[in-house]
DNA sequence: TGCACTAAGTGTACGCCGTATACCGAGAGG
DNA sequence: CCTCTCGGTATACGGCGTACACTTAGTGCA
C-alpha cells in the first residue's frame, strides 16, 4: 500500500498528457492544474519541465507537426500537395484543438522542416520564388481555413450534417427573408453531405488553378 | 465637482466599448473588469445589458457583420464575391480579434443574412445546390483562412515583412538543412511583397476555378 | 400624494486560473 | 562527509468570470 515509484515526469509526458486532455476537453478544459492532477503531481511541478503555458501549446503545436510528419519530395507536385493537405487536415480533425493556433505559436524545428518541404516542392515543380510564396499562402489559408469551419460547424460524420444545420436554424428566432439558408436547412439532410468530398472539391479547384498558373508562366 | 449625470449604459455602448477595446489589446486584454473600468462602471453593472461573456463575443462578430454590410445583388458574380471577400478580409485586418471567432460565435441576424446573400449570389450565378455549397465552404475557408495568416504573422506593411520573416528565422537555433526557408528569409525583403497582392492571387485562382466549374455543368 | 414595482448600478464573495517564490529530499561528485 | 544540483512540493498573489444580495432612482397607478 506504499507509494509505488511512479514513473517520473518528462517533457514528453508532459506534452503528451496536454495534447490528450485538449483532445478530450479542448483548449478551454487544459489547465495547468488539471494537466498537473492527470499526472499525479502538483502544478508547479510541471514548471520544471515546461517553462509556461505558452511554451507547452508551441511545444504541442510542434508534436502534432512531428505527428504529420514530413513527406519525401516527389516528382507528382500535386499529388504531393494533396496528401500534405489531406494530412493536415486529418491531424486537425483529431486534435481541434489545434485550429486556432497551428499559426500563431512559436514554430519549432518540425514545423519548419514542413514549411521548407512545402516550399521545396512548389520550387521544384517550377514555380517562381513569388509564384511559390503565392501557392504556399493560398495552400495553407485554404487548408487551415476549412478545418476551422469543420472545427466550428462541429460534425464528423455525413448524417450529422443535416441535425447540425437545424440545430443552427432553431437557435435563431426566424427564416424569413432567408430563403436561401431556408433551403439549405430544408435540403441539406438529404443531400448525403460529406465534409471529405467537400475538402476535395476545393482541393482540385485549387490545385487545378495551380497547374494553369504553372503553364501559363512557362 | 459634484458626480456629473454619466451617459446611461446600453447593450450597444457595452458592445462597441468591447470592441474598441479588444482593437486595442486584442482578445486577451478584454476583461469584463477592464471593459467595466472603461466605461467608468463597476463590473457586475455590465450583467445588466449582456447575459455573460459569451454572449459579448456573440454581439461583438454580429456588430462587426454589421461593419461589414449586406451586399445588394448584382448580376456581376464574380465581382460580388470579390468585393465581399476583400471587404471580409478587411474588416479583419481591422479587428484581429475576430479571426478565431467569426464562424465559432452563435450566429446573430445580420450574419445569417450574410450567409443567405453569399448563397444567393451563388445560386443566382447558376451554381446547382451542391456546387453552391462547395463554392461557398471554400471561398469562406479562403478568406478566413487567409485572414488568420495575416493576423498571425504580424505584419501590415509590405516593408515589415522582410522584418518579420527575420525574425521568425532569428527565433530558431539554425536553417540548416531548410534551404528554401533560407531563400525566402534572404529574398522576401526586396521582393516587395505585398500582402494585398497576396490576397488577390488566390482570390482570382478561386474565382477563375469557379467560374471553370460553372461552365462545365452546363 | 403616496406607494408598490421595476430596472440599473453596487458590493461582496467564491472558485477557478497562471505562476513567483521559498522550501525539501534524494542522489551525485569531490 | 559535505556540498551541489535537480525534481517535486507548499504556499501565496493577483486576476479572471460571475452568483447573489443590496441599494437607489425612476415610473405607473390608486
Amino acid at each position: 500500500m506504499s507509494a509505488e515509484p511512479r514513473t517520473p515526469l518528462t517533457r514528453d509526458r508532459v506534452v503528451a498528457a496536454a495534447v490528450g486532455r485538449a483532445d478530450a476537453a479542448g483548449l478551454d478544459g487544459l489547465s495547468m492544474r488539471a494537466l498537473a492532477d492527470e499526472l499525479g503531481v502538483v502544478p508547479m511541478a510541471l514548471y520544471k519541465h515546461v517553462a509556461n503555458k505558452g511554451a507547452l501549446l508551441d511545444a504541442m503545436v510542434e508534436a502534432l507537426f512531428v505527428e504529420i510528419g514530413v513527406r519525401d519530395a516527389s516528382a507528382d507536385w500535386r499529388g504531393w500537395l494533396r496528401r500534405r493537405a489531406t494530412e493536415v487536415r486529418g491531424a486537425l480533425r483529431r486534435h481541434p484543438w489545434a485550429n486556432g493556433i497551428m499559426e500563431t505559436r512559436a514554430p519549432g524545428p518540425v514545423n519548419l522542416r514542413h514549411h521548407d518541404a512545402v516550399l521545396g516542392c512548389l520550387r521544384g515543380a517550377g514555380f517562381a520564388f513569388a509564384d511559390a510564396i503565392h501557392a504556399y499562402s493560398l495552400m495553407d489559408a485554404y487548408v487551415y481555413g476549412f478545418a476551422a469551419q469543420e472545427a466550428a460547424l462541429g460534425f464528423a460524420r455525413p448524417s450529422d450534417a443535416g441535425e447540425a444545420a437545424s440545430r443552427r436554424a432553431a437557435s435563431v428566432p426566424s427564416s424569413d427573408g432567408l430563403p436561401h439558408l431556408a433551403e439549405l436547412v430544408r435540403l441539406l439532410p438529404a443531400s448525403g453531405y460529406d465534409p471529405d468530398v467537400e475538402f476535395a472539391w476545393g482541393l482540385d479547384l485549387l490545385l487545378e488553378g495551380l497547374e494553369r498558373r504553372l503553364a501559363s508562366r512557362r
